[in-house]
DNA sequence: TCCCGAAGTTCGACAATGTCGAACAGCACG
DNA sequence: CGTGCTGTTCGACATTGTCGAACTTCGGGA
């Protein structure tokens, strides 16, 4: 019988559920959001949990994420291609423009971060490696939304992040278009008040953007204006790109 | 029908050899491996690649994990209890101590780094979140398996990290029957050339250890003679970890 | 103190489900 | 142009997972 695995795809779409807020869920509560039978939910539960994707509380009884999906998540950037390549770039794209470093993928419509590259000579950083970001409120992913042709503009609703984001769809789709032709993106507090960033897109070899590289720090170091960043950093940010999409064997720009 | 549902481990077990070599694997050398007809695993691949936890290469046909890993990994860390109480905890001993800041759990017999803090000051550091350690060749490790009443000490034999690794049997027994008195580990030169390491337990509310915490540095800034650590940084690392275990709920020292 | 409700867990019958292995298709090498 | 690898498809079979009712445990009200 060709097809998908039943309960392979339920066992996936209850981690999926565990992720999606961080606390602890119970048995018919996943059953609920499934509608599945809270049998057949617990005896997926005891298999997730007897190979290490699901922990229980001891005490409540609930359910929540398990510690081998750390160190499975760990293994998937060992061979991230486009991550292993974008190293070494991303170093000296730091350390030349002073900022922290990110690359990110598309994911499900947002932006998966795939590297991070602390600011040069500043530790209060938390790391972002893992995350999944918002693709209309960010510099990475107006570049990789820009790029893709697979898309449907009209299907996505913008959420507001801060009072600056873009959630006119026609407002945004003019600035995506600005994006494709420019070769890369700015954003100025649209993501985290008082950040801003600028990103690039990365391509392989059959010029396909399959990834971004970009900066992002203080807004005041960004941009003079609050309107437009700095052309020496966006300058900085495009040689990293183009640099990582050489390594990756992309022909042309 | 109770007990584990058949596919759902094959899964994992596909997943856990896919994470074992940081390379790509075939269908057949697969089935191989976990003994199953082609065409079954062919169908377990099917269904993860569908569901993001496995991805393709296009042109060789291997298979390598898959980018929703990455993002569940990461989600195990917010509801990582040990790693959210412990990360205020972390940043005072990495300033006060002014080293690296390593949080690991017990997990397969091995150390899993569930944080990291970079030391500060010097940011040419690779990320550690989500590395599997070897439990006899680090500190962490040791003041885990010290404390470990469950593991069966014949069983395990001790691979060879550094030319100063402890591999024989009868030795790391004595040693970690030292660290239980002692209430900490050192490690010095045996998991990394010119590093050198502390740690002490973690305990929760029922005072069992579930954790360890630990500050990671060159061998020149730890020790004096190469044999034993600085007084001063044990007792960071030890007042540390018993604030945690403050935290978490424990009740005696 | 008792009861009720809601939680997580167990269990067995049923049939839907995943498994198996042979056959197919595409590629690289000799 | 065959030969030996791949990864993929397919259908029959019976193993396998699913279902839903019954069990157990816990905690809050009455």
């Amino acid at each position: 019988m060709p097809g998908r695995i039943q309960s392979v795809e339920r066992a996936a779409a209850i981690l999926n559920l565990l992720a999606s807020g961080n606390r602890r869920f119970g048995v018919v509560e996943l059953s609920r959001f499934l509608d599945l039978p809270k049998g057949t939910v617990h005896g997926i539960l005891a298999t997730l949990q007897h190979i290490g994707f699901v922990e229980q509380d001891r005490v409540t009884g609930k359910y929540q994420l398990g510690a081998s999906l750390l160190h499975l998540g760990n293994s998937y950037l060992d061979v991230n291609e486009l991550r292993t390549r974008a190293i070494n770039w991303a170093d000296s794209l730091a350390s030349r423009s002073r900022e922290a470093v990110q690359i990110g993928t598309q994911h499900d419509g947002k932006v998966l971060i795939v590297h991070h590259v602390f600011r040069p000579d500043d530790s209060a950083q938390s790391l972002q490696v893992g995350v999944l970001l918002p693709s209309h409120a960010t510099a990475l992913g107006k570049v990789l939304l820009a790029n893709d042709p697979s898309r449907d503009p009209a299907e996505e609703d913008w959420a507001l992040v801060t009072g600056l984001t873009i959630t006119d769809p026609s407002r945004l789709e003019i600035e995506l278009a600005q994006v494709l032709v420019a070769g890369w993106a700015q954003e100025i507090g649209e993501a985290v008040d008082g950040e801003a960033a600028i990103a690039a897109p990365i391509r392989d070899d059959r010029n396909l953007v399959v990834g971004a590289i970009g900066i992002r720090g203080a807004i005041e170091r960004f941009s003079y204006d609050r309107q437009h960043v700095r052309p020496e950093l966006v300058a900085l940010v495009q040689d990293a790109a183009r640099a990582v999409s050489r390594d990756l064997g992309a022909h042309r720009g």
